[in-house]
RNA sequence: GGGGGCAUGGCGGAACCGGUAGACGCAGCGGACUUAAAAUCCGCAGGCCGCAAGGCUGUGGGGGUUCAAGUCCCCCUGCCCCCA
């Protein structure tokens, strides 16, 4: 009797089953099995699970579930990056407790995440907020002060004037706005926490070159911000106004020693240690209101080619020692104390932004370099600044630019003005937060003994809970004076705790390896247990933490192999980078406004539905704001988990932009439905799985006796599905997309083929079918796989590999092609040799028809494929 | 400005190492079933010419290599991303 095909019982009914039996649960037993981790990104829990995170879920469900059917022990947990700042909001706005507020949202998006059937170890599950995951962190955190990796230092820093916190630099985008917030970043000077990731910049620069399963333009982002640059520091020395040195000079940092002739000023943060002592008396006052007036901006403003450069000049003198010339000292907004040594060399005729500051305030432009076979270069439009010949340079004239480094930068050791050096863009990681909801940092300030580190006895250093926030000034636990004030764990003497909080990236740095040993309290991890599952065989995330969380990820896992916690040194082997979720949006191009879509009328004709005007339609990343957001919650109401997971499997690749289609998910809600009523077919003539070999779906049993023409066939399509399939989901290369066209193909021919096919070969394509498709619809092939009686669950079968005997066939179309263009097939024999083919090709009536009895001058044969006849 | 990527039917996308371009799906069209509709099933479908057989043409544009180019090389155009 027919069953209509109800996903929603079928989902729910399995997911409570296969918790009942541990199905998903991390395999212990057995240290030789091969080992795989599937790890997505976790979640910051904001309470709604959106499609992005469902695309990301779902194709690391996939690949572990594909992993266990072939045979490995997989590793799939799932977790919450806890920490930071919507709680806090959320605690300022309504006020309730951040700590209850993610608690609640957890649990909410828990449930949403187990709906999606995914097959995830929740025995694992760890919140970064929970004092038994961030002992750890701050178990880490004191390694990396032990290590010296951990420092406090006075520096400008970025801060954030609406999260009322400083940030990293890797979290202020190339327009100075805050990564989270989006406000402008300001400059103050503060005594703040760094880790010490320059330390480490070669090692992140050079191990990009191990990580051939990480896509291409990842690597390339990370090996541009680190930006590793070989140049020369050369010191200037100061001079009074007689020409006299005066004792001092100015280092500064220059990529290009080629142009040290053709400098004409040298230029000084205004924020450079040196500046006050370096200014003239009558210039003190404007430069003092100048450095003021810089620190509001942003370093973007400041530095950007394109925009206006300013500056004062300091009054007093420094020479250049290659030259002996007189060069005025000037501070500038574009030279940041930060970076380099802080000071720079201005030379207009071979920098774009020396150029504009010099034509600025009228400044020489001294040419040194001409193009390779030019006698001169104009400079209308700027500065030239590739490498060149040397002109103006004494003992360098003629030189190439290359060359002329070489031999400056000798010349400049020799006389001790200076030394060849490397730079790197990578500034130290600022990890200070001034905010309540963070991990703390595990230190204590004692007027006598300074920094001390918290005992580890005495950790966690635990959050107190239920605060007052007012979201205004300084975090709630510089005011909680029974919480700051402690004796101090070295002298005993009273001392004040450190407030402020981790950056909650330093929380996500260490996930993935607490995950191989959660419930460890004795260490964050054993190295046994990381070492069993780790590195990350497969990361599956989005292309936005390309910088950031992949970083610092692989920063924290350098150091933990330095300090002997682990044997290996990248955290993550392969890294898919999964494209965005979209939707199509409405936007009336005059007034900018976004329409619901339910708002806009006749789909063919948008309209405004205040003013009739005709809308713009797009696709866009899904957004609340933008009114085209898709709810994963209803989509599975309606059609189950299986439909949504299968469209967004088989919509796009990938790696690449989604764009969500209604009509595309009643289109992979048919596709389910087909194969219901199929394996509904089946079981109706009574066809049982319990019939076959147990255990094994791929090896039916062949070669018993002559096969019947739609045996042939069916058996054919079935194993070149696996073959294909197979492909399609190597290791490294997952083109679900195509995977699941396959299995459209098969369930095709099944639909004509199975009702003439003999029962053993019927039910082998069946068998096939079901566990190809369980990794992408797990609990429509549990379903049908039970109804056909099949033993055990679906997920404990193994990967079919496919009979080559199968997939002979006798004969096959051959391409006849005249001159390289197709004139038509031929049926040949599969296994003939050149020489026939030609012989049947020159036969053929194509031949004949084409060549006009002329014999071909050349014939090129492909065997199993074409031949081409070039008359 | 520098670096990287992409461009294929009405749409999303296939095409291994250069070997039948457009798999699979969506939308569309025709038919069967139905009182009717939905659902389902069968079929058609890049464009142009043709009643048809068939022919010509076609992977952003131009050139090249090759028996053969979506695929390799050079130039151009457009879009996207990263860094400035």
């Amino acid at each position: 009797m027919a069953v209509r095909y109800a996903p929603a019982e079928i989902e729910s009914r399995w997911q409570a089953h296969w918790q009942a039996e541990s199905l998903d649960s991390t395999p212990i037993d057995d240290p030789e099995r091969d080992t795989f981790y599937a790890l997505s990104m976790f979640p910051y829990p904001s309470g709604t699970l959106h499609m992005g995170h469902v695309r990301n879920y779902v194709i690391t469900d996939v690949i572990a579930r594909l992993q266990r059917l072939r045979g490995r022990h997989v590793l799939q947990p799932m977790g919450w990056d806890a920490f930071g700042l919507p709680a806090e909001n959320a605690a300022i706005e309504r006020g309730v407790d951040p700590g209850d507020w993610t608690e609640r949202n957890i649990d909410q998006m828990r449930r949403q995440l187990q709906r999606l059937g995914l097959s995830i170890d929740w025995d694992r599950e760890l919140a970064t907020c929970h004092p038994d995951y961030y002992r750890w962190t701050q178990w880490l955190f004191l390694q990396f002060l032990e290590a010296g990796l951990a420092y406090r230092k006075e520096a400008s820093v970025n801060w954030d004037p609406v999260d009322q916190t400083v940030l990293a630099n890797e979290q202020v985008d190339s327009d100075g706005r805050s990564w989270r917030s989006g406000a402008i970043v300001e400059k103050r000077k503060l005594c703040q926490w760094f880790l010490r990731i320059t330390a480490y910049a070669d090692a992140l620069l050079d191990d990009l070159d191990q990580l051939d399963g990480w896509p291409e333009r990842v690597r390339t982002m990370q090996a541009n911000w680190i930006g590793r640059s070989v140049g020369a520091e050369l010191a200037f020395p100061v001079i009074d106004p007689a020409g006299q040195p005066t004792g001092a000079s100015i280092t500064v940092f220059t990529t290009r020693p080629d142009t040290v002739y053709g400098v004409s000023y040298l230029v000084l943060a205004p924020d450079h240690p040196l500046v006050a002592s370096l200014t003239a008396d009558d210039q003190q006052d404007t430069v003092q209101a100048f450095g003021a007036a810089v620190n509001r901006q942003s370093d973007q403003e400041r530095t950007a080619e394109d925009k206006p450069k300013r500056g004062v000049p300091l009054g007093t003198f420094g020479r250049n020692p290659f030259n002996g010339e007189r060069i005025p000292l000037w501070i500038a907004d574009y030279v940041l104390a930060e970076y380099g040594s802080g000071a720079v060399m201005g030379v207009p005729a071979h920098d774009q932004r020396d150029f504009v500051f010099a034509r600025q305030y009228e400044l020489p432009v001294r040419q040194v370099i001409v193009p390779e076979g030019a006698d001169e270069h104009a400079y209308e439009g700027g500065a030239w600044t590739e490498p060149g010949v040397l002109i103006h340079s004494g003992p360098f004239d003629g030189l190439p630019s290359g060359q002329a480094k070489q031999a400056i930068v000798a010349l400049a050791e020799r006389e001790g003005w200076g030394k060849e050096r490397v730079q790197f863009r990578l500034r130290d990681w600022l990890i200070s937060r001034q905010r309540y909801w963070g991990c703390p940092i595990p230190v204590i300030h004692c007027d006598s003994c300074g920094v001390v580190p918290v005992p580890d006895a005495q950790l966690p250093v635990e959050l107190p809970r239920h605060l007052a926030f007012s979201g205004k000034g300084a975090s709630p636990l510089a005011q909680l004076s029974d919480w700051v004030n402690v004796p101090c764990p070295s002298c005993g003497q009273p001392a004040r705790r450190e407030t402020d909080t981790m950056d909650t990236f330093i929380c996500s740095s260490w996930y993935y390896l607490r995950f191989s040993d959660p419930h460890n309290t004795a260490l964050p991890f054993s190295r046994e247990e990381a070492d069993r599952w780790l590195p990350v065989d497969q990361y599956v995330g989005g292309i936005e933490h390309a910088i950031l969380h992949l970083l610092y990820s692989r920063f924290f896992t350098k150091v933990l192999r330095d300090r002997g916690l682990l044997s290996f040194d990248e955290p993550f082997r392969r890294l898919l980078t999964q494209g965005m979720v979209q939707a199509l949006t409405y936007k009336n191009p005059r007034s900018g406004q976004y329409i619901a879509p339910a708002e806009v009328g006749d789909p063919a004709d948008p309209r405004d539905p205040i003013n009739g005007e005709r809308l713009e339609v797009f696709f866009e990343k899904m957004s609340k704001s933008k009114h085209n957001g898709v709810e994963p919650g209803v989509v599975i109401d309606r059609y189950g988990a299986d439909t949504a997971r299968m469209f967004i499997l088989f919509k796009a690749p990938p790696e690449k932009d989604l764009e969500w289609d209604d009509a595309d998910v009643e289109g992979q809600y048919r596709f389910l439905q087909r194969i219901w009523r199929l394996v509904d077919g089946a079981v109706g003539r009574g066809l049982n799985l319990a019939g076959l070999p147990p255990g094994n779906a791929g090896e039916p049993d062949s070669g018993s006796g002559a096969l019947s023409a739609a045996d042939q066939e069916l058996r054919r399509a079935a194993h070149t599905a696996i073959a294909a399939i197979s492909d399609d989901l190597a290791d490294g290369h997952y083109q679900f997309n195509t995977a699941v066209a396959e299995l459209m193909k098969l369930s095709n021919v099944m639909g004509s083929l199975v009702e003439a096919a003999s029962e053993p070969v019927a039910l082998e394509a069946f068998g096939i079918l079901l566990v190809l498709l369980s990794p992408f619809a797990p609990h429509l092939a549990e379903e049908l796989w039970q109804r056909l009686g099949g033993k055990a669950s679906v997920h404990r079968q193994a990967w079919p590999s496919a009979d080559a005997a199968a997939l002979v066939q006798a004969t096959i179309p051959l391409v006849i092609q005249v001159k390289g263009k197709v004139r038509g097939n031929l049926e040949v024999p599969a296994d003939a040799d050149a020489a026939t083919l030609e012989q049947l090709a020159l036969g053929s009536e194509i031949a004949r028809k084409w060549l006009d009895g002329q014999p071909p001058r050349r014939v090129i044969v492909v065997p199993g494929k074409l031949v081409n006849l070039v008359p």
